[in-house]
DNA sequence: ATGCAAAGGTTGTATATACATCCACCAGCG
DNA sequence: CGCTGGTGGATGTATATACAACCTTTGCAT
């Protein structure tokens, strides 16, 4: 490709990419819950596996991966860490492969302590992203949850 | 905390929290990246550190973690696995201290293969998210960037 | 019934990331 | 001139994440 083509190229990665602002976002975002968070010893990521698997009272990770579009692997090892801490237990299940999992007492303590915390994260981020942000944000992962489940 | 209140912040961590949407958006839009750039061994997170570069020539690990609002030891570390590909090297700086760096001829010609995946990903994530998308991350990485500076 | 493909998990490996700590160097002040 | 605080990095540690390879267990089809 011819040098000022390139270049081109290149200031648009710089100034247009999606993808890098994206994980800008992200970035600064999930720092803000994280250091809420931090007191609790809990993560942003975390949370999200406690608040699901309260809701739906038991859970595999597999299932979890596939809400949360990210890796079953990934998903075993944040519930190994929170399993380690004493929040999760492991649940026999019907099947002998599967190992779903539910909250424990103190995974329920922890939790309760956390959606305080979280309160203030959330306001701090809406403050930050502003409605529209909130709205398109909300509309955008609604979109990809649909667009790219293959179920 | 009552448990149905807690119960109900669950709900909305669950459908609401802005940091949630966001670390999975960006799961599966720098999927899309990551994906593409592959056959260059080549990572979303890297690319946008050699179009930094390119345009500036020169750069040190903390201007570009203030860019980014990275933490300049993961700028380092993400540099150092590219300085061992062969993309980047070190450059006296005028300081004892800083370690500035730019790109090498190696680099140079991966940043011209990385612009041709780059547009493919950036072409497949707009389709995905959508030109109100594609605008409101703008403005919000634009914001983000501003707001949050000390400098 | 058998044998094979799909499903669910685990483990190995690599990257990305933040925070805390520590060290080297520099700049300005008394 | 010599501290002293601040800046820029490097290193240790922990988490999050994906992909590939592998192992069990199921479910099915012949």
């Amino acid at each position: 490709m011819a040098p000022d083509k390139i270049q081109q190229t290149v200031d648009r990665m710089a100034r247009e990419c999606v993808g890098n602002q994206l994980r800008l976002a992200n970035r600064v975002v999930t720092g803000i819950y994280d250091r809420e968070l931090r007191p609790l010893k809990l993560t942003a990521s975390q949370l999200v596996i406690l608040a699901l698997t309260a809701k739906q009272g038991q859970v595999r990770p597999v299932e979890l991966g596939k809400t949360l579009h990210m890796d079953a692997s990934t998903v075993s090892r944040n519930v190994e860490r929170m399993r380690a801490r004493g929040w999760l237990a492991q649940v026999p299940g019907d099947d002998e492969r599967s190992r779903p999992f539910q909250l424990t007492a103190v995974g329920k303590q922890i939790l309760g302590d956390a959606s305080v915390a979280w309160e203030r994260a959330q306001a701090k981020t809406v403050a930050l992203v502003g409605s529209e942000g909130v709205a398109l944000l909300r509309s955008m992962s609604k979109n990809l949850m649909k667009g790219l489940h293959p179920d």
